[in-house]
DNA sequence: TGATTGGCAGTAAACGTTTTCTATTTCGCA
DNA sequence: TGCGAAATAGAAAACGTTTACTGCCAATCA
């Protein structure tokens, strides 16, 4: 590999002056001579040796991320967000998926360390590391789609109560009063926030929530049909169901079916995430995105503040999610068709 | 952070013989010097800088791995696959998604080579690049799950005729003989492998394979409710239909239904990537898996044999995936049962 | 015109390792 | 006892950068 020597040589100038050039710096060198330096090193097809850059500097250009769920739908779609924002910055990512029965978080952490990462990106890890700051060495982190309930103000989540309220509000807004609702596993916070919003949502309108309407589920299909058996079997039968998750949706929906019921006119059903399986389903269900792509540059974005001054104040940000209108809530303004129908009209188009 | 030296001034030996024994060098120590320094740096917490030892070595232990689309289902489990053997060995990938709008290859290879990366993995990239060799600066490299048609020794691919084969010949176990299929896009080499391990399997049964029974899809669902509809016009109607992908056999599944037959009753459906569509449909769909994990580990393993020497021979890597069993095939001896029974069982037993 | 300034370029010292070479000690064996 | 070899340890150079410091020259100003 060509250094920064051979560079110099062949321009005639000194490695500092080349050095100065290739890494950018504010320190004057003349129009002409960077010129000649930028061509020869172009020629030669130079490239700035990134270990020894790190070494003398103590800056690496990497980016730590650590996850443990990279099988997670969300997860890559973080994961391309963060690499847009850092990977335009001349940021690379260390990203790794953590075993938890094989590796430590924190033996990870040191491993990165070791490298000299510039900072950390925490993907959805479930577990709270109590003395985090110490154990990174005291660099700038940030978690993005934090799912435990400890909060941190460098944490970058999605606005479970906005986006709650906007499928609530939703149903409310097509007249629906009898509204049921199947919660998500209970260790997660954002199951709490969901079901709260629900809460609150229906009593701003008027509306006192039934004990029947409420059932605890775990986020599976399974849940979500053993759930909606229940709120069905109730003799006050709620006219929609808002389940804390698409999956829990589509096994309310298999339920609703399974007992007669006709999905929306008989019963209405709203869920959560924008998961793939909400699209697929039949009705289609209508649902609340994550912003995980938003989500991922936000976070990278706030690392590079962190970065560059670190005497900011910070907070946790919330960002919004927005309602996809499909069929299971009978919306008539619903811009979704059924399934079927629209399986098909895809075809006579594109045949 | 601490330092080498500082370790062999506390332990009170030079730090020659401190690197010695931290990079498990050959070179011999003697057990007390070296029971003494491992405690001492253990004590103060030394981690070796792998970006003085990158510059003094020109090895990273860092791999570049390069894929186009993060999105797709596979590329994480592939990844997951490829990180599970690097980082037992020591390793770290620089994972990047490339946009191809925005970033060419090359540029991506060229910031990795900065980085000094001992090798490359490339996944699922689908542009072929001539001088790839070179381009890499003559690192080892492995591509796996190669999509475009182009062979390469240094590939981990799926073992798509031994796949194929499995579920016309489930099928034709079954007892069917008319057997349709669906093509998938005829852009991908895959398409062509799977469909002519289809003819070939059939005519090895001394099944004429008739005009009708074939149609060109897309890979998406759209297209195999078109196909399907056309293949179930034909006046010598099939009793089964192969589709070149789930998301196909999705779509000739709901237009079998919309034709009012039953399915596997009426028309036996069978799919290939068990995707997870194949799961959730009603019925589920039999299928036959992709190797992902395996196909990532075996990848990585290459790489690693070739980052050890470099005078063995190559040869394409092919990895048998494994015939999945649902309701959409009717095999008597199938493990599956309805979805909504599936649903059922799995809410009774867990509440 | 001479002193001062500012723009630009070069020298050389670090950054934390690995590794070659050299030095010392210990050991085995005649 | 003496000698060579093996085992062990240390000194120092090198890897490719960045940057503090020094120096030169031309332009500016009194």
């Amino acid at each position: 590999m060509v250094t920064i020597k051979e560079v110099a040589q062949i321009a005639g100038v000194s490695i500092a002056t080349v050095s100065r050039v290739m890494s950018n710096s504010d320190y004057p060198v003349s129009e002409p001579t960077r010129a000649t330096i930028l061509q020869v090193a172009k020629d030669v097809g130079y490239l700035p040796n990134l270990a020894a850059r790190s070494l003398r500097t103590d800056r690496s250009s990497l980016i730590g991320v650590i996850l443990d769920n990279f099988d997670s739908q969300w997860a890559p779609v973080i994961i391309r967000g963060i690499q847009d924002i850092l990977h335009n910055s001349g940021f690379f990512t260390l990203v790794v998926n953590i075993p938890w029965e094989k590796y430590s978080q924190a033996d990870v952490v040191q491993d990165m360390l070791g490298h000299s990462v510039d900072g950390f990106i925490f993907v959805e890890t479930w577990h709270p590391v109590p003395e985090r700051r110490e154990m990174l060495n005291n660099r700038p982190y940030v978690i993005v789609h934090r799912l435990f309930h400890e909060s941190d103000p460098h944490s970058v989540i999605p606005d479970e109560r906005h986006s709650s309220a906007l499928v609530v509000k939703h149903l409310l807004g097509l007249g629906h009063r009898k509204i049921a609702y199947i919660a998500g596993d209970a260790r997660y916070f954002s199951s709490a926030q969901r079901l709260n919003t629900y809460m609150d949502t229906m009593r701003a309108a008027g509306i006192e929530v039934r004990d029947g309407w409420i059932a605890q589920g775990e986020w599976q299909v399974p849940s979500g049909y053993q759930c909606a058996k229940q709120i069905l079997a109730a003799d006050d039968k709620p006219s929609a169901i808002v389940a804390a998750n698409d999956g829990l949706a589509y096994g309310a929906l298999l339920a609703a079916q399974d007992e007669g019921l006709r999905v929306p006119a008989d019963v209405a059903i709203v869920g959560y995430d924008d998961h793939e399986i909400s699209r697929i389903a039949n009705p289609t269900i209508t649902t609340v995105t994550l912003p995980l792509f938003l989500m991922g540059q936000v976070a990278a974005e706030n690392l590079l503040r962190q970065l560059a001054a670190d005497d900011i104040e910070y907070a946790e940000q919330l960002i919004p999610g927005e309602l996809i209108i499909r069929q299971s809530c009978g919306a008539p303004e619903g811009n979704g068709v059924y399934a079927r129908d629209y399986v098909r009209d895809q075809a006579d188009a594109s045949g």
